[in-house]
RNA sequence: GGGCUUUUAGCUCAGGUGGUUAGAGCGCAGUCCUGAUAAGACUGAGGUCCCUGGUUCGAGUCCAGGAAAGCCCA
């Protein structure tokens, strides 16, 4: 044999693939070869556009699994468009301003306070913040590229820029002018570590916390009812300082109690707390009398701390609130209006005052004596121990509940009365609705829960005190009241008075755009911007318009805008990115930022517990794509359900990757990776046996065509799956759901691998490259490589891998990369849906014919002489006759007969067709069904008889004459026991299972081979590689293996064949591997003894 | 308290417009096949489709009420 070049490179076996390291290698592939900057610019000169604005991801953090995820289907996307030739821009966005910034500079410098922060140096810290989001969005951008993301990674925004600040500039201003801008007073939920209010769009889950703090049962004593108090609850006692009123529920019945000669007033459906709370220091109690809350209205009482300065002159009084309920506590509120969120509105509505009675720190402020100086947080047991010295403690208790924290920091929130800028919800939360109503919503219950937040959402704060944010443009005239919105920097020049110089050559950011002053164009005053940043969802909330030059090049934001897609997890978005979006663009261009936005759900760990750093089970995005692979990791989250919470099965150890590295073996990896895995093993080795075969053959592709005419039936059966495949799979894209597609594939996959290829071996094994071997080599070359064409964005680097080796290595031609192919177009013409239901008979009769053999306990090895079928229809039976070889092949049987309707192996049943009776007959039906179920065996064999004849089976029901036909009524046939058979539906498969001695013979031989091949293997010899065989056994077992010696040589590829009843014969060869087979040892051979012998065949002097 | 989601096999989940034998994968048990070997095929066991009522000839599917879990908001 002459050794010519392979064809393609020799490729190893599916276990030994590192796929990490394989990832690395096309890694270094796409750089050198620059292919990256083609796939960016392969569309540049498309008409067709798409439109994907990527939601900036926070840029404080190294990249997660779960930003993986989203990142996954922005990809996979974004490469389909391309490959159907849209021009894109593949913009990637960082979220770069905020207080999350600060808080981890803050850590880094060692800083605990905003006064450490001032004395550090706003601009200095400003710096820091800028520094740490370029670090981190270089490092995502790393990891990202390790992900296999396809990016203009230079061209990334970033919503630190000035164009991006100073667009939500002009939208201020646009909303200045639309007068929904306002400075307002309200008791915002306040940090005080941060020393800033949260907005409500960040109270998220996780800020809530089940705690216990300390609560407190207060008497308040009424001023002209002596021995008489109220009994109030409250779990912030710092609060009660501010006390101004408390508040009844007008609707409810309260009951005036008698206990140890005093008097409480409380709800009368919660006097239960008397009794939950009577301890050693309280009596009985008794009810005394019964009235309406709003009775109690206006009754005048003695606040708690009355002795304050700052309570001087406060008239507390007892007011109505329908809200106040009886679940907990007692039914009557303590209301500081300054310290309190509904407290605040009452005070508003019914003329209350408001006493605020801490700092931005949550220090109480002058005015509160002995409370002064002291934190919120730890004032609760100081406050209870005052209160028991005045004799107005009625008990404390310890209680636990949900309380909001910090979301970034985690110190507990309080609520705070504050000065702050706010856009008004009051008619554009219906503007936005008509807008939410123009988009795309998948899944579909995005729209109600976007809704849902906008029918409830507040106005929309926008400020926060702190340094490192957008500059919000407000100039507030302390002199007059007035304020005003600049809307871009040309204007801010132009009003400027003083400190653009300064100014001049910066960022429009703190500290340096704070020296500007203006002019108020009201009084004259000279007017400073108020310190405040802006809410950082206002930077998010502006990328559909700042990243395509909205205000600089209206032509070119007109091409793009609006997106086509949007895609982020949905938890938490809809009240800020997807909420600040619409918001946004409603105001300025009343119109959907985008056609459609798709959601995914929350990433868990394995055990479906949320992911947390301080848990410890947080894995990283990097460990994950070095010890699964980020194909791997791409497969599952594009296998996944998106609507549904998905848990990241654990990644191996470090202990797994340690004895990986030891054995030289790739990681094994866990149960629940490696059903994700398996698809790209079965890819493997459907690639593997190709090229394996396509060497030994020289199977060059480009040098060999064949039309389809030409080709066998099995081949047009696979080619129509293919196209079905590339139906199913666009369409799927299309709709934006890769679960349906990948299970496409991964099905094409399936009937590829045991299906096709497990019935072309035959073909494939031929010694000669004929018609029908070039037909199955061209089939499989077609299948394999679109099939790769449509996994590529699914898993690009695998794809690469194949791609180059499969395709490139052969066409100089074609595209230099996978990702610069075209994705693959339907050919209608050869989709062939009568061959799909053919083969599937096949496969169902082979099923059956397999259950046969197991209840007959004949394996397949062993050949039979027939197979006897039964199948439904006339064309089932044309067809499996015209297909009876595959079936017989599989299961080494040699005839298939046809059973006729008459077999006396038959029975037959009937199988009423509701849903055909049902709408004719209504409510007989249950009564035909009845009838029909309740014939005995004999009778039912006799209606199908009687049905199968005349044609209509007549039956008397309720009184009434029924003619059934066999529309109506399926006959169904059934196996007679005392067969062999297997069954399902009406396909029946019934096995003759005579062995004669020459089946018997036959089936030997077969085992025989089959030990062969295995010792092959075993004594190393490659697949093509031929061999020398000697078989020595006694007489017997020679002279029934002696007409057989040909197949024998020609199946395990054996030069010449020594087949010998004395030891002292020897072989031509030398010998390699030596097995015996008795009826003692595992393999057997009957009853038989045998030694086989095998070894490297020598032939004109040379190894062949 | 309100909104959204989920509840189907041991586990993870499928089950257009209602149709009488509810499926898949994994796991389990057993068998087969194999030069794809961490693969593949077959068979089997395993279900009160969360509960209650209703509509209907017929409900896993539609309606109402309820329960549990998750998320969001008060």
């Amino acid at each position: 044999m002459s050794v010519k070049a392979n064809v393609f490179n020799p490729v190893v076996a599916a276990d030994r693939v590192d796929y990490p390291q394989l990832e690395h290698t096309i890694q270094n592939w796409w750089a050198t070869h620059n292919i990256l900057q083609q796939y960016l610019h392969r569309n540049e000169q498309s008409e067709k556009r798409y439109s994907f604005l990527d939601g900036p991801i926070t840029a404080n953090n190294p990249m997660g699994v779960h930003h993986a995820w989203g990142r996954t289907y922005k990809d996979l996307y974004q490469r389909f468009k391309t490959m159907q030739g849209y021009k894109q821009r593949y913009q990637n966005g960082f979220d770069c301003q905020g207080l999350w910034v600060e808080v981890n500079v803050e850590q880094a410098l060692g800083l605990k306070t905003k006064r450490d922060i001032e004395d550090y140096g706003i601009a200095a810290f400003v710096e820091k913040c800028k520094e740490r989001v370029f670090t981190f969005a270089k490092r995502q951008t790393e990891q990202s590229i390790r992900l296999g993301y396809w990016m203009d990674w230079d061209n990334s925004y970033y919503t630190l820029s000035d164009e991006n600040n100073y667009t939500i500039w002009s939208f201020l201003k646009k909303c200045r002018e639309r007068d929904l801008l306002y400075k307002g007073h309200d008791v915002m939920p306040w940090c005080p570590r941060c020393a800033t209010g949260i907005s409500n769009m960040e109270m998220e889950a996780e800020g809530y916390k089940e705690l216990t703090h300390l609560s407190l049962y207060v008497r308040f004593p009424l001023l002209d009812r002596p021995g008489e108090y109220l009994l109030a609850w409250t779990t912030t006692p710092w609060t009660l300082a501010a006390n101004v009123a408390a508040a009844v529920n007008p609707e409810l019945t309260y009951a005036k109690v008698e206990q140890d000669g005093e008097y409480y007033y409380l709800v009368e459906s919660l006097l239960s707390v008397l009794k939950a709370l009577k301890g050693r220091d309280k009596g009985e109690y008794k009810v005394v009398e019964t009235l309406k809350g709003s009775e109690m209205v206006g009754w005048k009482y003695q606040g708690p701390f009355d002795e304050l300065p700052a309570e001087k002159g406060i008239v507390h009084t007892v007011i109505p609130w329908k809200e106040a309920n009886a679940t907990e506590g007692t039914g009557i509120v303590h209301i500081a209006p300054g310290c309190g969120k509904e407290d605040f509105g009452l005070s508003k509505e019914l003329g209350l005052p408001a006493i605020a009675p801490v700092d931005e720190f949550g220090v109480y402020k002058e005015g509160f004596d002995w409370l002064t100086g002291k934190q919120t947080s730890e004032v609760g047991p100081l406050v209870a121990e005052n209160l028991t010295k005045k004799g107005l403690l009625y008990r404390p208790q310890n209680y636990k509940h949900r309380y909001p924290t910090c979301w970034r920091c985690k110190t507990e929130l309080i609520f705070r009365l504050v000065d702050e800028w706010f856009i008004s919800m009051d008619t554009l939360r219906y503007e936005i609705m008509d807008v939410v109503r123009q988009i795309n919503w998948i899944p579909a219950f995005g729209f109600d829960r976007e809704m849902d937040w906008l029918r409830n959402m507040d106005d929309w704060m926008i400020s926060k005190k702190r340094y490192w944010g957008l500059a919000l443009p407000i100039f507030d005239c302390q002199q007059c009241g007035n304020f005003e919105v600049i809307g871009n920097r040309e204007e801010l020049q132009a009003r400027a008075v003083a400190g653009w110089e300064e100014f001049d050559g910066h960022t429009p950011h703190r500290p340096y755009i704070d020296g500007i002053k203006i002019k108020c164009q009201k009084c004259g005053n000279e007017v400073s911007r108020i310190k405040d940043v802006g809410n950082p969802w206002l930077d998010a909330g502006i990328v559909p318009y700042s990243t395509i030059h909205y205000r600089t090049d209206h032509e070119y934001w007109k091409q793009w805008f609006p997106a086509n897609f949007v895609t982020e997890s949905f938890p938490g978005q809809f009240r800020n990115w997807f909420y600040s979006m619409l918001v946004m663009s409603t105001v300025l261009e009343k119109t959907a930022p985008f056609k459609t936005l798709f959601g995914y759900a929350t990433l868990m760990s394995e055990d479906g517990t949320p992911m947390h750093k301080s848990k410890g089970n947080m894995i990283v995005f990097d460990e994950a794509a070095e010890r699964v692979g980020s194909d791997t990791m791409r497969w599952l989250y594009a296998n996944h359900t998106p609507e549904q919470n998905l848990n990241f099965p654990s990644i191996p150890t470090d202990k797994d990757m340690q004895k990986s590295a030891e054995s030289g073996l790739p990681v094994r990896l866990s149960e629940k990776w490696m059903l994700t895995r398996r698809t790209l093993d079965k890819i493997w080795n459907v690639y593997w046996f190709f090229v394996t075969y396509a060497n030994i053959d020289q199977f060059d592709p480009t040098q060999h065509q064949l039309p389809m005419a030409s080709r066998s039936e099995l081949d047009h059966w696979i080619i129509s799956e293919l196209q079905q495949t590339i139906r199913d799979v666009t369409s799927g894209l299309e709709q934006y759901d890769t679960t349906k597609p990948a299970e496409a594939l991964q099905s094409f996959l399936e009937d590829l691998s045991n299906w096709y290829l497990r019935r072309s071996r035959e073909r494939i094994w031929k010694s000669q490259l004929d018609d029908d071997k070039l037909a199955a080599y061209l089939t499989l070359y077609e299948c394999l490589t679109t099939l790769l064409t449509m996994l590529s964005p699914f898993m690009p680097f695998l794809t690469e891998e194949i791609y180059q080796n499969l395709v490139r290595s052969v066409d100089q031609t074609a595209p230099q990369s996978i990702h610069l192919c075209d994705w693959p177009q339907v050919d209608q013409a050869l989709i062939n849906e009568q061959l799909t239901n053919e083969t599937h008979l096949v496969m169902r009769i082979v099923g059956l014919g397999r259950a046969a053999r197991e209840k007959a306990q004949i394996r397949v090895r062993q050949p039979l002489n027939a197979l006897y079928v039964h199948v439904p229809t006339v064309a089932e039976e044309e067809a499996l006759q015209r297909l009876s070889d595959q079936v017989l092949e599989e299961l080494n049987i040699k005839h298939l007969e046809l059973m006729s309707a008459d077999s006396a192996m038959l029975n037959y049943t009937l199988r009423p067709q509701v849903k055909i009776l049902g709408p004719k007959y209504g409510p007989l039906v249950q009564k035909i069904l009845g009838h029909l179920k309740g014939l005995s065996a004999h009778e039912a064999q006799e209606a199908a008889t009687q049905l199968n004849s005349t044609g209509t089976l007549t039956l008397t029901i309720a009184g009434q004459e029924v003619s059934l036909t066999p529309n109506e009524v399926e006959v169904l046939a059934t196996a007679r026991p005392g067969f062999v058979t297997a069954e399902e539906r009406g396909y029946i498969a019934a096995l003759e299972t005579t062995i004669t001695p020459l089946l018997r013979e036959e089936g030997m031989v077969r085992d025989l081979i089959h030990f062969i091949q295995d010792m092959r293997k075993k004594a190393g010899f490659n697949i093509e590689d031929h061999i020398g065989l000697a078989i020595y056994t006694d007489r017997e077992l020679a002279q029934i293996l002696q007409p057989y010696q040909t197949e024998i040589m020609s199946e395990t590829l054996a030069l010449n064949l020594l087949l010998s009843i004395s030891p002292r014969d020897f072989p031509s060869f030398e010998e390699v591997y030596r097995e015996h087979i008795s009826p003692e040892s595992t393999k057997k051979l009957g009853n038989y003894t045998i030694d086989i012998v095998l070894g490297k065949n020598v032939r004109d002097g040379k190894h062949v």
